[in-house]
RNA sequence: AGAGGUGUGGCAGAGUGGUCGAUUGCAUCGGUCUUGAAAACCGACGUACCGCGAGGUACCGGGGGUUCGAAUCCCUCCACCUCUACCA
């Protein structure tokens, strides 16, 4: 959520900053909030006074009653009646205005960083480096679908069964390939300095307000309406809540914590032909890692944030592109997004694997997540910042793809994984159900 | 899940309808004293909104209500504790 104090002082910036993104209205909405916060201001202004009557009133009775002067004090307790009515009105109005208030500052979505590019979608987005590659497969070499049957690795009829599209089984050497790429990925963030932790997979509203999931997209996450719960999309949400209504000390900087989750999404209205096998799935497992930092350092961490996933990356030898998201590709709450992209030989497609970013104030603010700053009266608002070090399935994908074996007899694994899964290749085996 | 209890500022812990945003202790930060430190003493010490300012308003787990006035009374939800039941 925008600081309205910034839109206030700055609505210019932010109306520039909106149509970067290119959102429509942005002009409409910003004057629609200034006039908004302009009315909240003013009644809020005129009924402080009536309460401040009332309370003075209160007081003098009870005075009057302390001394026994129960005539005054009749007379004054009659006279509050006009002043009672008058508060209860300007309480009404100041409930709507700040309602106008809040519902357009849900609709801003974060301002992009100065160094964001321009650009209207996904094909404006700036490709800032690459690294390795691309593998040289032959015309037969099959896409991880094909693959993940004929070793029979990963079951999705399993999980259709059990659960729906999307929902796939793991198996076997699968199964252990998922588990010793979170260790492996949750080991390298430890060394990286980050503090593991365990969250819980079904959060409440208000979590889901305080990253900015709701109410922007709120039917993206599954709900369990008996305990109005939401299952997560992502670790980023419970991770980064913890620090939701806290206030750190400038000596906390940085916080760095680190979660492996399942995550699940509705992805409603998103499937296609584009969409096969893993590269797009309802539940899947990721690590997320997550930096509470000083405004001032904010994206030192963000670059820092991005190297690591890049040392995932060439760690297990997968090529990968890291793009620079342009203005108009960037989430509602972020200010700045590098995804990082591996290419899959099969199906000759780049993989969004990861999406680091930094989201400055704009989590913080809903989070009322601030520091005591030493030369401040005021506390300020930290920024958080957040990445997926990695999302599992289109790694596995593009492992399997890459690393499939010319006779299609076996697939090679990374030489980092192999103390995880203790196999160094998958190899066809009898058959397992 | 059933019965009972509890929820106050960083922590501890008063306050049960009236100048209470809240006594006090500890912690923290300034100062005095000291060669330095400790101790002692003095002072400061929650958050947010509004206002140029003096200052005002709101917040005692969340929400609602009663009242001229609520930390205090009522309703409701939530969390924690104890006992009982159940369970990985």
């Amino acid at each position: 959520m925008l600081e309205l104090q910034n839109v206030r002082e700055n609505p210019e910036l932010v109306i520039k900053g909106l149509r970067k993104r290119h959102l429509d209205q942005a002009e409409a909405l910003v004057n629609q909030l200034l006039e908004a916060d302009q009315n909240r201001r003013q009644t809020q202004v005129q009924l402080d006074r009536l309460k401040a009557e009332l309370n003075t009133q209160s007081k003098n009775i009870g005075i009057f009653k302390a001394q026994k002067q129960e005539n005054e004090a009749q007379a004054a307790i009659e006279a509050t009646a006009a002043l009672k009515a008058q508060i209860k009105e300007g309480e009404e109005l100041l409930r709507n205005f700040e309602k106008q208030v809040q519902d357009t500052l849900y609709l801003l979505p974060n301002l992009p960083h100065d160094q964001v590019p321009e650009g209207k979608n996904a094909e404006q987005n700036l490709v800032a480096y690459a690294h390795g590659d691309l593998p040289q497969l032959p015309e037969n070499a099959r896409p991880h679908w094909d693959l993940i049957r004929d070793f029979d690795i990963i079951d999705f009829e399993m999980g259709v069964k059990v659960s729906g599209a999307g929902f796939p089984f793991y198996k076997g050497a699968g199964a252990r390939l998922q588990r010793a790429l979170i260790s492996f990925f949750l080991d390298e963030a430890t060394k990286a300095g980050y503090l593991e932790v365990i969250p819980p997979l079904l959060v409440n509203a208000d979590s889901g307000y305080g990253t900015g999931q709701l109410p922007d997209k709120e039917g993206q996450m599954y709900f369990a309406p008996a305990d109005d719960l939401y299952l997560i999309p992502t670790a980023e949400v419970p991770i980064t809540n913890i620090f939701r209504d806290v206030i750190l000390e400038e000596s906390d900087f940085p916080l760095k914590r680190v979660g492996y989750t399942p995550c699940f999404r509705r992805e409603a209205g998103s499937w296609g032909a584009e969409v096969r096998g893993l590269n797009r799935l309802h539940q899947f497992d990721k690590v997320e890692i997550v930096q509470i930092q000083h405004p001032d350092h904010s994206y030192q961490a963000l670059e820092e944030m991005k190297t690591h996933v890049q040392g995932l990356l060439e760690k297990l030898g997968l090529p990968y592109r890291v793009l620079k998201l342009c203005a108009g590709d960037l989430g509602f709450t972020s200010a700045f997004t590098y995804d990082l992209e591996v290419f899959s030989g099969a199906q000759k497609r780049w993989l969004e694997v990861s999406s680091v970013s930094n989201f400055e104030t704009f989590q913080a603010n809903r989070l009322k997540l601030r520091y005591r700053a030493k030369d401040q009266k005021k506390n300020v608002l930290a920024h958080t910042l957040n990445g997926s070090a990695l999302a599992l399935p289109r790694i596995v994908a593009a492992l399997l793809e890459n690393n499939q074996s010319l006779d299609g007899q076996s697939i090679a694994l990374p030489s980092v994984l192999h103390a995880y899964t203790g196999f160094t290749k998958i190899e066809k085996k009898v058959k397992m159900d």
